[in-house]
DNA sequence: TTGAAAGCGCTAACAC
DNA sequence: GTGTTAGCGCTTTCAA
């Protein structure tokens, strides 16, 4: 198959290829009688337009890459879907690239987004990375650049994230309406911002509910399912008394359940547990296990909206950044009912 | 930042453009002196190569295109995951489009692919897709398509799938040789290729263990989580006996577990349970729910691995298109594990 | 309303 | 070993 251009066109039809050209992006000042025997032998011809010749010569490009540790997380690959339906609504594509946490191939990821001239770029930083000068570049060159979930604070660029802080306080408020009194802790042993904000958000709903603070219930860890079991059997040899767990996230939160269950301790009765995360399998474990949402989807959404709004704006790195933070929600299962009403 | 060019480069060190072209590329004809020292200035001056440039004029681009029907399905994002890996390793990037199970949007991520020139396209049809015009476009154009998972097998493309058949039989083989003897098998009303190959592996189990073939015992319909529950309730309903389910795929597994260790019949001992996809939470549940593994990673890695090799063949579309089909893998947990020895 | 001409940044054939 | 030249297929001024 022999490759169409315009001038293939333009000789059928005896016009000049600019007219062509210019019928086909719909300009103005073609009479519709030409853009319609132009459209109709484009199409006759098989034609297909070449982004890569329109974008170099208009200097713009309808691409915007985005990259992310890893699409076999399932909070990335979500926020992914997200992010790609409303890029696509928008008449954008996205190219796409995992870093797989290393900071190798992110800086990689984010040259070759440079140099295919994509129109921005969407990221989730890598958890090795610790340098940014491959991210400042991008806004050196004075390409729209939006984090979401893992932010390089020190940037100043727009980003979405969800409020941890209120993910935490809005668990642990859960457990102590149920009339949870002594609510265990499970957190990480490295300071990660998000664990930190969670652990926050768990210290100030015992505060606004005057519970005291028992620095034996916060359990310090590599985060895991089987961190989450070793809690359960460390508290017991302990013997510590608890009535309820607010895990981290939900795998730890699902080795918790796991170990009581083996300790024919019931859930929710005589302990409550919740997670973070709200992971798909958290509605199909029996009892089914509480958690709060982290609103992938929107997330992905907002983010797409946020950054097409910043290729829209010419004043880009101007004002302040933009800085959308979302509430994640509260979902109640069995793991945490202990009262009809919550 | 003003753009720089290799003309920026040129003018620098008073050589010709395309000597700074050649040296960038690594030319044999270049003296390692030159290359060194515009390697340098290149670095000086920021300069990144335009591949929009480059692969308009050379004809050759390193994006390939991948569509899918939802990044939001742990079973897409997995094989993406893997295509994305092994595409990058080899100097490709990846172009994502998700067709949300239409056939409007697939037609549309296809002729984006085509305009934005990709070297080729991997694609897992979308459901609604019943016409397949735009795919026989890509053939015609020469450009190197593969499919996976969902083929369409009039194009005579190559592809990778797994062997549902083989899944099919593992899985009720494995009941079998539990010592179960009625076994359920839920499927779906709809003649979907894959579907129909799991219910001939499981026919073809029940005859090779020379055990009778009870149509009252295989269920059609709308498969979900909830037709599981409901395949159980009627059973019961029915008073038809059977002492193991196979279910198409985890969710609807999943009900079946569910609804069972609701009316308190002991999982495995009175009924085994075994799904299909082994989803996350198949590990995760209580009893762990058996499985057939479809190689998700693998696929993907496959799948790019032939592409790659398609892409540097010449005679393309000559000989017979190969086709891989992977061998799925039984995974056994506690849902079925009644005896001690498999 | 249309045409002519220049050029985006690069590759590659052809010179020397 | 390096320079010259001609485009790839478009967009976009300028002119008519």
């Amino acid at each position: 198959m022999k490759k169409v251009t315009i001038h293939d066109i333009a000789k059928e039809l005896n016009v000049s290829f600019s007219t062509v050209a210019r019928a086909l992006n719909d300009h103005p000042a073609i009479s519709e009688a030409t853009k319609k025997s132009v459209r109709e032998t484009a199409q006759k011809l098989n034609y297909r337009q070449n982004k890569l010749a329109s974008s170099l010569r208009s200097g713009h490009s309808n691409t915007i890459g985005v990259i992310v540790p890893s699409l076999d997380v399932s909070f990335f690959s979500s926020v992914v879907h997200g992010i790609e339906k409303i890029i696509n609504e928008n008449g954008y594509s996205i190219l796409l690239y995992q870093s797989n946490e290393s900071y190798e191939s992110e800086k990689k990821g984010i040259e070759t987004f440079l140099n295919s001239r994509v129109a921005g770029i969407i990221a989730s930083v890598a958890k090795e990375t610790t340098k940014y000068e491959h991210f400042s570049e991008i806004r050196r060159r004075r390409i729209p650049l939006l984090f979401f979930d893992r932010v390089v604070e020190s940037l100043h660029v727009p980003s979405v994230t969800i409020d941890d802080h209120k993910g935490g306080f809005l668990a642990t408020e859960h457990l102590i309406r149920q009339g949870y009194k002594r609510i265990v802790h499970i957190t990480a042993k490295q300071t990660i911002g998000i664990f930190k904000e969670r652990l926050r958000g768990y210290l100030d709903a015992l505060k606004l509910y005057n519970l005291p603070v028992d620095e034996s219930l916060i359990l310090y860890g590599d985060f895991s399912l089987d961190f989450g079991r070793q809690c359960i059997r460390d508290l017991y040899l302990r013997e510590v008394s608890f009535d309820a767990v607010f895990a981290l996230e939900d795998f730890t939160a699902m080795g918790v359940l796991q170990q009581l269950l083996a300790y024919k301790v019931r859930v929710p009765e005589e302990v409550g547990v919740i997670g973070f995360a709200n992971e798909s399998f958290a509605a199909l474990v029996t009892p089914g296990l509480s958690s709060i949402d982290q609103q992938t989807v929107p997330m992905g959404e907002a983010a797409a909206e946020l950054f097409l709004k910043m290729l829209r704006s010419e004043d880009l790195y101007n004002n302040l950044p933009k800085r959308i933070v979302l509430d994640p929600s509260l979902i109640v299962r069995a793991s945490t009912e202990r009262l009809a009403s919550s």
